[in-house]
DNA sequence: TTTATATTTGCACAACAATGCAAATATAGC
DNA sequence: GCTATATTTGCATTGTTGTGCAAATATAAA
């Protein structure tokens, strides 16, 4: 499907930046959510553009956001992320067997290995 | 380490861009090496532009090229490609547990779901 | 050697994305 | 209400990236 693919690139190109896949990082180290001005320490640019970063993280579903009084906390939606990538890769390690649209392998037990 | 997440930023944003990700997966239904010619049927863009999409993907090792008479086949790396992602996946979703720089999780156990 | 085919590179251009700063908004505390 | 703090938005700027076309390169076939 042509609009999924444009979906999963528009996550991957969210991750793929270095100032938000730093924010990752620091989201991914912290237990609780973290307001902007705290995350803005782990890269040094403008609490603004944390503020944009953070939103483009939540438009792919990467980071959650909740208000807190005249705060924004952020986290990282560990499951979600995980989850596409690790569907990504089964898709890409077995992808010439069968459909690509949906492919389910059980971990470690891969079907044959099809060699030109 | 800073230089590895400029590298894993470089490596997701290769993907992360539409007929780069189309190119992948079109080589991930092919079991045969492709050449740029065959490719190009998957996005709707000039050879030359497919030519500097491998390399890009070329650069990031998400494919591999060989030469053959005047043709450049292009296949896709596929192991290394999903062990990127898993393992990025897991420390995502373990990361707050240890030390980020060195999670090795055995597939279907995880570390106690430390819960704030 | 000439010709045809596959691929890459140079160049120009348009579209997009990241950034800083200032201003706007929201809310807490006085 | 006023003031201070946190966050977001508007705007301008700069840098980066995707693109097409033409030319260059490489190699096979004639």
């Amino acid at each position: 499907m042509d609009e999924d693919m444009r979906r999963l690139a528009d996550f991957l190109k969210a991750l793929g930046e270095f100032n938000r896949l730093s924010l990752v990082y620091k989201l991914c180290q912290c237990q609780a959510p973290q307001n902007v001005m705290c995350l803005c320490e782990c890269c040094d640019v403008d609490a603004s553009v944390v503020s944009r970063h953070l939103k483009i993280l939540a438009q792919e579903g990467i980071v959650k956001m909740e208000k807190k009084g005249r705060e924004r906390s952020y986290s990282l939606d560990r499951k979600s992320v995980a989850d596409q990538l690790r569907t990504l890769a089964e898709k890409i390690e077995g992808g010439h067997e069968q459909d690509l649209t949906k492919v389910k392998t059980v971990e470690g037990e891969h079907p044959v290995e099809a060699n030109d």
